[in-house]
RNA sequence: GGCGACGUGGCCAAGUGGCAAGGCAAGGGUCUGCAAAACCCUGAUCACGGGUUCAAAUCCCGUCGUCGCCUCCA
């Protein structure tokens, strides 16, 4: 069976078929430096990385590209508002971003260029569009004609004379046509500048992932992907950039995430209405969000809200409970149960596969490890031994890891403080024993309201930080 | 105004022509001294109105609603 996956070129899910048999060049575009990142950007990563990691699992070699936008309009407006070094502001959040994907799970990308590293290149591509007649110099600006791509739109599905009509297009007299966009922009006194044969200045938005694609990647590329904020105007003119310049199909196939949606609307920098990734992290785990995302299709809008992230949490204990340990003295589930488990153990995979060969249909996928979950834990409940679980378990544990899941969880409480819950749980099974339940009940009653459950059971009882 | 997407049980959400996955929450039960955990059981005809079809949540048209893009945005 094929991968499918639905490409907005398209608008239709399509075969998945590398340019080079398997391997998977795949560029994904990052965010641009200027203020923290916000769990929007989390999500677009993160949907990347599953999309990555599965890619990985079916056994592509996959080269996987992510840009940091280090110079553009904001940075250097910001950087002079704080009146700090543009270039030193950038890096500060790479830095910070870096730690981002790290704490969240996400496997650092094969390469992540960065515009300022790419001006060879980029002038290049100017120089080159200049010649062909798809760009021309305008006061020390450099804009794309538009009107001389016949095929510009194709992405977005927008038609010229659509947009043209559209009221919100400014004019700028340095255009000819006012959907005409900067290729270069010519630097101001005092602004980061590079030489360039139009005179100081730096590239426009849209360009630097032309070019660094095409240094990192080549002049095609499989998938490109991104939130769909981006289809217009960004992809579209990049693909008119590259297009235009190797007269090739730029990217096979064309994925974008939904937004994050918070309280009703899209989380963006621009309406403020954003949560950091800091202070997501602060409160919940990376597994928390990834699970949102995974319970849900990347392409649809997500809904996020501390009831759905809660609800997140919850369920990601139900997967984790699937990996607790035989019951104490368990004597050996009988040979049916077991063959049960067997055969849900690899229903599990076939499914697993098969809905995420569907265009990443994560929460299908989900539903796979679910139902192996419950069939692990009616085994345990009928007396399955630990060396009964193993295989099933495993496989839960390897398919939540190719979703990017860590099933980690627990840890969560202050490890110090351990010693002491162990001395208070003892205590109480010795009030069990004497059956002096009001005081055991107090026990307990005092241990919860300090974040600790417990389970007891025939053969003792065990205890955990509460999730 | 233009383009696009979406509207599935209390909540989150798969499914896009053939008896409506999964998770959370809720109720009942088993187990337990009581709990917790686990297990078992219980629920939706798919925004609304037309149409196509032997058959529609799934295709077409219309209405209402929500959201995104059209300016920087993951």
């Amino acid at each position: 069976m094929a991968i499918r996956v639905y490409s907005t070129l398209t608008r239709k899910k399509e075969e998945f078929v590398p340019l080079v048999s398997g391997k998977v060049s795949m560029y994904v575009c990052g965010p641009t430096v200027y203020s923290k990142a916000h769990i929007g950007h989390a999500m677009s990563a993160m949907v990347f990385d599953i999309i990555r990691r599965y890619l990985e699992y079916r056994g592509f070699e996959v080269k996987f590209v992510m840009n940091f936008t280090d110079v553009d309009d904001k940075i250097i407006a910001r950087a002079e508002k704080l009146g700090v070094d543009p270039y030193e502001l950038a890096e500060g959040y790479i830095q910070e971003y870096r730690q981002h994907l790290h704490d969240l799970n996400i496997l650092p990308a094969t390469v992540n260029p960065r515009a300022t590293q790419e001006m060879d290149q980029i002038i290049t591509m100017i120089a080159g569009l200049i010649e062909r007649g798809f760009a021309y110099e305008s006061g020390g600006d450099v804009y794309f004609r538009v009107d001389k791509d016949k095929e510009y739109g194709k992405l977005s599905g927008r038609k010229l004379e659509d947009m043209q009509a559209g009221a919100r297009i400014e004019i700028g007299e340095l255009k000819e046509n006012p959907l005409d966009f900067a290729l270069w922009k010519t630097a101001k006194p005092g602004e980061p500048a590079w030489d360039s044969p139009w005179g100081k200045g730096r590239p426009g938005w849209h360009i630097e992932c032309s070019a660094m694609n095409l240094t990192h990647l080549g002049e095609q590329i499989d998938i490109h992907g991104g939130g769909n904020d981006l289809i217009f105007p960004h992809h579209e003119n990049e693909i008119a950039q590259t297009e235009c310049f190797t007269g090739k199909t730029f990217a096979r196939y064309w994925i974008h995430n939904g937004m994050l949606q918070l309280a009703g609307e899209k989380m963006s920098k621009s309406l403020g209405n954003l949560i950091t990734i800091e202070e997501f992290l602060e409160k919940h785990s990376a597994d928390a969000l990834r699970y949102l995302l995974l319970n849900a299709g990347y392409r649809n809008p997500l809904t996020f809200s501390e009831d759905v992230l809660q609800s997140a949490e919850r369920g990601l204990a139900r997967l984790r409970s699937g990996l607790k340990p035989a019951q104490p003295g368990a004597k050996g589930a009988p040979q049916a149960s077991v063959d049960a488990l067997t055969a849900q153990m690899e229903k599990a995979c076939t499914d697993f596969v098969e809905f995420m060969d569907d265009d990443f249909n994560s929460s299908g996928a989900m539903a796979a490890l679910f139902d192996l979950v419950r069939v692990i834990n009616q085994t345990r409940a009928d007396g399955g031994t630990d060396v009964q679980l193993a295989p099933a378990q495993g496989v839960v544990r390897e398919l939540s890891a190719v979703l990017g899941l860590t099933l980690a969880g627990e840890e969560k409480g202050m490890q110090a403080a351990d010693p002491f819950v162990d001395a208070l749980v003892a205590l109480r099974t010795e009030l069990r024993k004497q059956k002096l339940w009001a005081l055991s009940d107090q026990v307990r009653d005092q241990l919860t309201a300090l974040g600790v459950t417990l389970e007891d059971s025939k053969d003792g009882t065990q205890w955990r930080w509460t999730e």
